[in-house]
DNA sequence: CGCATAGTTCGTTCCTCATCGAAGCATTCT
DNA sequence: AGAATGCTTCGATGAGGAACGAACTATGCG
């Protein structure tokens, strides 16, 4: 009988059905409010908003208020890596499902999580770049290569400017097992692809599905 | 409200408090039996009995019975980081304490996780094996390098044979925040250290504490 | 065979916690 | 100011599940 970290605890806030579909929605990047997150979790309000004080009592949420409305939204990239981690267990004991259903092979491909680009495509681009020695890699520690800032500033990328959060950033891919980018560069890049309207965001889900025009462009310009 | 893997059901295993301390416990890597995590759960044995049904029912455990004894343990890596990472976030949202008690700063530089050495200690030795090119990186992908076969060999570690788990893995470290290795040759490297009595285990706790000339040999053999 | 140890199953008790309707605040719009 | 929207708090209800004692099964020992 060992005391550690409550891990508990925080298992507990996401063993909930209802909590569990809220942080789902939220793995999606943007925020929601309280009422978006009722309906997606199928509860009530009331039932929502004592779930959303349960959540971010135990420091898994972080909330904006922008007048009368509250912004709900995921309190970091260690909770999204929780997150997937879970989720990668869930699958691989799940019940196996006799054929993968459609919108499974697209989350596949291509998915957001929280507010960069996942899957397949995503771990394939980061291969490349670091390939071509714009980004090196050194374990979980991604950092700008020399030619970097002008690689991206061709695409209309900044990756000048020093924020606060990293610029690169690795995250564990639950379904392909391989760290894709991730970090205010992962983020950009994800921002040009909607932008460019490259690919759109399928609904009610963290799908994301390239168009082919859209496709062909994203390979030209990240992995050509 | 999207329906994806059971992460709810996953996590609500997780989420009872007698069930964590057994994962917790089962985190040493050792099987044990029922009566072993009755006593680690504080709970009585046919609690114990019960959570553990249900742990194998949702896939988070194996069991092998030997004779009337029935030793239960985790059912993979991928399970074991699954607690890791939810480690992380309750040690990172958890109530900050106002100093680190004595057994977390041993849990800090190194212990056991699942079969092999976590912590600083097993950080600094990947890095050091990667540097001298004994092992080769490459993302989440751990290969062996050129001498490696020959270097683990003047050590007593047989890494020709070519067993189903993986050789090299890497690992997330909830700690340090970057990765440490894993796989069979992980565990052989975790064995070796016990073995030699470089360390012992901390009764009742996932640490281990090298001696000083232990240090030194583990510095030598490893990092040297 | 009979006794001890290891573990599971059963039935009961109890308590936590998820849920919702109604009412209460707060913010914005007209 | 008054009405409408977004959200939280309160109170009551109900269901799920964690807990244990007692009885039952299985293995090992003399």
């Amino acid at each position: 009988m060992r005391e550690g970290p409550d891990i508990a605890r925080i298992a507990s806030l996401v063993g909930d059905p209802a909590r569990a579909n809220m942080l789902n929605a939220l793995m999606g990047g943007t925020a929601l409010t309280a009422s978006e997150l009722a309906l997606e979790a199928g509860v009530s309000l009331p039932t929502a908003s004592s779930h959303l004080s349960k959540l971010m009592e135990g420091g898994l949420l972080t909330l904006a208020s922008q007048g009368r409305h509250r912004y709900y939204g995921l309190a970091g990239p260690q909770v999204a890596g929780m997150i997937e981690a879970i989720t990668g267990v869930a699958e691989a004991v799940g019940p196996k499902r006799v054929r993968p259903g459609p919108r499974d092979g697209a989350m596949r491909v291509a998915r957001v999580c929280y507010d960069h680009l996942a899957g397949e495509q995503a771990v394939t681009m980061l291969d490349r770049l670091v390939e071509k020695d714009i980004l090196l890699r050194d374990d979980k520690e991604i950092r700008l290569g020399p030619s970097a800032v002008s690689h991206f500033a061709a695409i209309g990328i900044d990756v000048g400017a020093k924020p606060r959060r990293p610029v690169c950033r690795a995250c564990l891919d639950w379904s392909v097992r391989r760290s894709h980018l991730a970090g205010t560069l992962g983020a950009a890049i994800l921002d040009k692809i909607l932008l460019e309207k490259w690919a759109r965001r399928e609904k009610d889900s963290r799908a994301v599905v390239f168009s082919p025009p859209g496709k062909q462009a994203f390979e030209r310009v990240f992995l050509g």
